[in-house]
DNA sequence: CTGAAAGCGCTTACAG
DNA sequence: CTGAAAGCGCTTACAG
């Protein structure tokens, strides 16, 4: 394990105190281009990085952001979703030279949440929180802490708080719409996400809503927990049941993917029986056969920009609480494929 | 932005240093269990959490482990692969009551690479390393450094690295041996993965050694890049030539999806006319038609026991540079579906 | 046994 | 203009 080089060493072989090398290695005016260059080449020769825990103590700062993924919905983690949310968080993070923490887990040592250690000892500056559940007591405090924070999502009861997310209620509608007026589907039913979830509310009423707007004879839901199982025991009860629904709306595509094996199996022709969409385009929609229709959600850039908004709280540059640029709203796109009838690669169907 | 509560105050509101207020909670000997008591309510009261900085200076140790994606395998970043290995790792760091750090891009603004610095301001203890080329300098330099790091893969060139993997030879031989001895197919090929890092070497090798010890009549061998892309621009040449294989080993699934949907357009039949088979089994092989037989890789537990014995490294007990236990194989499973004419969900054929 | 200094590495505000 | 102290928050080694 071999001693760190500390700017005292810089200093010492430069032959000026390291509050000098300190300034110069910054720029400082008051040192002089001379000595300036000597402590640089001195720090480069010794290999010299900053101590992280030094500089975070002196200046309150860690220069690192967090992605917390509160239990509420540790069972998702490992999902694509989170790495283009991460893959995204990298990219502003790194524009900032910020370094990026993931917190996952519940702090059973303490009783508490992990996360809330990470910001109460200010491993980071602030947090992108996601995938929170509706009524999860830690974010709400963590929210009301006032340390800088920015959820993904849409959080109608947390109202001051900084949010990035997409209008799922809209994006849904247009799924329905295009079932109904692009393949002639009437009998529609939706399956839903966990309805403890924003999202998955959304995506219900936007479903309903639309279902109302085209006045369809008949709709029916069936609660759903966005798991692939969960989507292939929906559709065991359909085939079970034989209510000939003609369209599926599913609230994520991974229930769309367990439900398509059971309709496949059980011989229901898709999309010439039954028309099938799902929604997020993370990775399994693409790959299936047929192809999901579905809206794809921009994870990546949600994450990014989310960290552009909470760089802007860290640093003081937050907008006013009271100010109605709160909540930021990312277009989408439904991209069209075989499942709901449309030859596969039809292309994209913007809003 | 709350002003965070320090040891100072927790002292001040029992009457007593912040040294003992630090051996109060601690759960030092000298300490009375009287103050004990009260400096703990105190701290529970205030809310304290301790300076993750201050005690990362004092202690020299950061209590953060980093996930490290060197340049060379930046474009897979956001693949379902480093998912696994984060969940993974965050089990073990939990355990351990320590930070995951996530460090990928290039740190253009010095022109060295992020992750060195990570390493070298100490904002993390050791660093787990995926995907590495195997003439990446950056890594051997790190590996060189004495730093601790623990290398995911295998690292032949790189003989006192401590690393964790899997046998890529033996596991792609138990593929063509199941195409071989189950299927009757003789005459196969395999599309390589990337041939600057180990694991497409080693899948070649496996290849065309048991290509060898069945004696097959004809071997081909298409250069990919693991893209979705190359293994569908592989089976297009395929469909193109008309070369007569009757079996494709893709050296991972994400090729495979590519082929396979190539060579549906195309009208070949999978599995009647052509076996196909792919590797790694983190979440697409699943949900094709006909699913992908394949080799499912222990990311997870990969990352879980990179972490352990990176933890290892950091508290000084490390393995024996020259010993023999530097490398840690993980077995693989086979997993039976579709593609290469198994019956899907067939289970799981253990080498 | 206990009080309080020293020092981890850094940067800036202060004294000269 | 420049030298060097002070202090961020923590914990342990030291002095009494």
């Amino acid at each position: 394990m071999p001693k760190s080089v500390t700017l005292k060493d810089v200093a010492a072989k430069v032959g000026v105190t390291s509050a000098a090398a300190s300034m110069a290695l910054s720029g400082h005016e008051r040192i002089s281009e001379k000595t300036r260059a000597a402590v640089k080449r001195a720090a480069d020769e010794l290999g010299y990085v900053p101590s992280s825990a030094g500089r975070a103590l002196r200046s309150q700062r860690a220069d690192a952001v967090a992605l917390i993924v509160p239990n509420s919905s540790t069972h998702v983690f490992g999902h694509l979703y989170f790495m283009h949310v991460l893959t995204g968080m990298s990219t502003a993070a790194n524009a900032h030279d910020a370094q990026v923490i993931v917190s996952t887990n519940a702090d059973t040592s303490t009783g508490g949440v992990a996360y809330e250690r990470v910001m109460r000892s200010r491993t980071a500056d602030g947090a992108i929180v996601t995938s929170a559940a509706i009524d999860d007591d830690h974010v709400q405090a963590l929210v009301a802490s006032g340390l800088p924070v920015v959820l993904i999502g849409n959080y109608p009861h947390l109202a001051r708080a900084v949010s990035v997310g997409i209008d799922d209620v809209a994006a849904t509608e247009h799924l329905v719409d295009h079932l109904v007026t692009v393949h002639g589907r009437r009998r529609l039913l939706h399956v839903t996400g966990t309805l403890d979830h924003q999202t998955g509310l959304d995506r219900r009423d936007g479903f309903l809503r639309a279902a109302n707007t085209h006045g369809l004879p008949e709709v029916a839901v069936i609660e759903g927990d966005l798991s692939e199982a969960s989507g292939a025991a929906a559709m065991e009860q359909v085939v079970r049941e034989q209510p000939g629904y003609d369209g599926i709306v599913f609230a994520n595509d991974d229930m769309a993917v367990g439900g398509l094996r059971v309709l496949r199996r059980a011989g229901v022709r898709v999309p010439e029986d039954i028309s099938v969409v799902g929604f997020d385009d993370f990775g399994l929609a693409r790959v299936t056969t047929p192809g999901i229709t579905t809206v794809r959600v921009p994870a990546e850039e949600m994450g990014r920009i989310a960290t552009e908004r909470l760089f802007s709280l860290v640093d003081g540059r937050g907008s006013d609480p009271d100010g109605d640029d709160r909540h930021t709203e990312l277009p989408v796109e439904v991209v069209l494929r075989g499942s709901c009838g449309c030859d596969d690669d039809a292309g994209i169907a913007a809003p």
